[in-house]
DNA sequence: CATGAATGAGGATTCATTCAT
DNA sequence: TATGAATGAATCCTCATTCAT
C-alpha cells in the first residue's frame, strides 16, 4: 500500500537513477537515495515497499512510457518497414536522451535478485508483445516474410536492439546510439524482409517520426 | 596467487554451478559451495580469490571451453553460412548440454557487481572476436553483404543468441533450445547474405556437424 | 498535558486494550490503535504522552476502578473471612468479566520498560495497602493470628491471585476463573487463620456479594 | 544449529545476565553482550539462534540447574513440611545467591515476546510438576489435606513465592531474602497441612538443609 | 595443503512522535 | 481540536574472509 504517485515520488525516483548509475544497485544506499531526493529515509517507504521495489518502479514508470508511446507513433504507420525502423528509433532515443536511466535498466536492473525479475515480467511482456504484433503485421500485410515465427522474431529484434544498447551503455567512448539505429534496422529489416520484396531498405529514419 | 588447478578446485566449480544455479548468486553462501564440493570453507580460497572469482572462473573455463573449441570445428568450414550455422549450433549444444550451466551464466552471473564484468571481459572479449571474424570472412569470400559492419553484426549476432538462450533458460515450459538453432540461422542468414547470393539458406544443422 | 478525559479518551482506551490483546504490546503500531479508535495517528498525543501511557492509563482506570470498589464492598463486612472472600471474588471477577483486559494487565503490561512500572507502582501500591489493611483487620479482630507480617501475608495472597489470574488467560482451555475462588480462599484463609479458630471456612462466596 | 556448549557459550551467558540486569533486555544491544563477553558480535550467533534465543539459554541454564538440583535435595527428605520449607529456601537461595540473574530471571525475561514465553514454557512447567508432586506427597503422606487440588496448591506456593521474590528484586532496600524463607513457610504449610495436624509448624530452615 | 571457528563491517527497515495545516 | 504526512534514530543479523592449528 505505498502511494506511487506525487512529488516525492518522482523525486525520488529520479533521484535513484542518478545514484544507483553512479553507484550501482548494492552500492546505492537507501540513505543516500533519500538524501538526493531530498526526502526523510522513512519517506521512501511511504512510497515505496521496499529498495528493490524502487528499481521495479524505474523499471516500470520508465519503459510503461516507452511502451505507452510507442503504439501511437507506429499504430499510424502502414508500411511494417518504417513501423520496424520507428521501434528501433524510439527504443533507442529513449536510452540516448537519458544515459543514467539506460545504464540502470541495461546493467544494473539485472544485477538483482529474482523477485525483481518477477517484478518486471509484466512490463517486459507487453513490450514483447507489442514487438510480436509489429512482425505479425508486416507478415499480414505481406511486407515480411509470411512463414516467420513472431516469437522468434521477437527475440532476434529485441536481443539485437537489447545487446546494442548494453554496449553502448558499457563503452568507454560516447558515441551515439542513434547512430547504430539505421545499421540496425538493415540487419533487422532484411532479416525479416519477403523473398523479391523489392525494397526491404531503410526509410529514412528521422527523429520523431 | 590462488592454485586455480587440481582436482578440489573442479570439485567446487562444479559445485559452484549446481548450487548457485539453485539458489541464485546471493542466495548461495561460500560455506554451502564447500559443503557441497566437500572441501572445508577456507579451502575455497586456497583456489580462488574471493566469491565472486568462483562466478569469474565458472565463466572463464566453460565458455574458454567454448571458445577454444569454436575455431577447431569453424576453421575448416570453407562456407561461411556453414560456419554461421554452426557457431549458432555450438552456441546453444553448449547450453543445452548444461542446463544449469546455462542458468548461471545467463541470469546469475549478471547479478554481478561491475568487477565481475571486468572479469570476464577479456573472455567475453574473444568470443566477440570470434564472431566478427566469421562475419569478416564471409565478407571476403562474398558470402555476405561486402560493407557490413562487422562489429554491428557481431552485436546482432551474439545479441540474437543471447536472448534466445536466456528466454530459454526462463521459460517454464522445458523446450529444446537447439531446435531453435535453425530458425535463428535463418534470420541471421537473412540478414547477413550479400543480395542476389544464390542460397543465404541454412546448410542442414546437425549436431556435431 | 494530555487531556485524559472526554469520549475520545476512552475509544482509545477501549481500543488499546482490543488491539493488545490481540496482538501483544509491541505488536500493536500507535497507527493500528487509532485507526481502531476511529481517531487520527496524531489525536492519540493529545489524550496521552506516548505509548507506553496508555498502558499504563489502562492500567490506571481498570484497576482503579476495583480498587474504588472494593472499599465500599469490603468496610462493610465484620467477619475478615468474609471480606478476604469477597477480596478474592472482586479480583477474579473483574479478569473474569473483561478476558482481554485480563490479557493486557497480566501479560502485556509486563512486557514494558522500567518507566511502566514506575507508572503504575502508586496504584499498585494503593491496591497493596487494600490488602495490608484487610490482614490488619483481621488481625486486630482475631480472626486471624495475631504475629502475622501483614505484607508477607500480603504477597502471598497477592501473589496467589496474580499467579491462578495468569495462569488462566495463559491457559488454552476456557475454564471459569471464578469457579477458582473459592480454592484459593480455602489456602489463604487457613493460612490466616488463628489457631483454634472455630471456622475459617470460606462463606458461600456469592456473586455480587 | 547453534553450539550452545563451550567456554564461550558460558562466557556470553553471564555476559548477558549482567548486561540485561543493568541495562534490561530492550536496552542491552547484542553488540554490548558479545563486547562484555570478550567476544565478537557474530560469534554470539554461533552459540545462539538470536536475541531471544539468549534470554531462553539464561532461563533454561539456570532455572534448569535449580530443577535439577531440587529432586535430589529432596526426595529423600521424609516430612513433607520439611521438603516444603527446602523448596521454599532452595528457590530464594538461587536468587539470593545472584541478584542479578534474579532481576532477568524475575523482571526482563517477562518483558519479553510471546516467542520467549513459549521457549521456556517447557522449563517452567517442569518446575510446576515439581513442586505438584511435593504436594501430591504430602498429601499421600498424611502430611497435608487429603481434598487439596495439587494444581491449586502449586499456583499458591509459587504465586507466593514467585511475588516475593519480584519484591525483593524491586525493592531499593537490600533486604535478605532467605530471611523471607520462614515466614512465606509458616503461610503455606498452615494452608496446606491436614486439620488437627500436631506440628504443621517450620522446622528450623538452614542453608544447605 | 587443509581446516573451520572466529571475526566484524555494513544497511534496510520500522514506527513512535512531531507539526504545519 | 484534529489531522496524517513526514521524520530519522536505532540495531539485529548475515556471511565473506581470515588465520591459528
Amino acid at each position: 500500500m505505498p502511494k506511487r504517485t506525487g512529488e516525492k515520488y518522482k523525486a525520488i525516483i529520479e533521484a535513484a537513477i542518478k545514484v544507483i548509475a553512479e553507484n550501482g544497485y548494492h552500492g546505492s544506499q537507501v540513505s543516500r537515495i533519500a538524501r538526493e531526493a531530498g526526502v526523510a529515509e522513512g519517506t521512501i517507504y511511504l512510497y515505496f515497499e521496499n529498495k528493490e521495489d524502487i528499481l521495479i518502479s524505474i523499471f516500470r514508470e520508465k519503459l510503461g512510457e516507452l511502451i505507452a508511446l510507442a503504439p501511437k507513433k507506429l499504430n499510424k504507420i502502414e508500411n511494417s518497414f518504417e513501423v520496424l525502423a520507428n521501434l528501433i528509433h524510439l527504443h533507442f532515443s529513449t536510452f540516448q536522451n537519458n544515459r543514467r536511466l539506460a545504464h540502470v535498466l541495461q546493467i544494473e536492473l539485472r544485477q538483482s535478485d529474482k523477485s525483481i525479475r518477477e517484478g518486471i515480467a509484466e512490463v517486459i511482456r507487453e513490450y514483447y508483445r507489442l514487438i510480436e504484433e509489429v512482425v505479425r503485421a508486416g507478415m499480414d500485410k505481406g511486407y515480411f516474410k509470411a512463414d516467420l515465427d513472431p516469437k522468434v522474431a521477437r527475440k532476434v529484434i529485441f536481443g539485437s536492439m537489447d545487446e546494442v544498447a548494453t554496449c553502448w551503455v558499457l563503452s568507454r567512448r560516447r558515441y551515439n546510439l542513434l547512430g547504430m539505429a539505421e545499421q540496425v534496422y538493415c540487419f533487422l529489416a532484411r532479416a525479416l524482409a519477403r523473398d523479391g520484396n523489392g525494397d526491404p531498405y531503410p526509410p529514412q529514419l528521422k527523429p520523431g517520426k
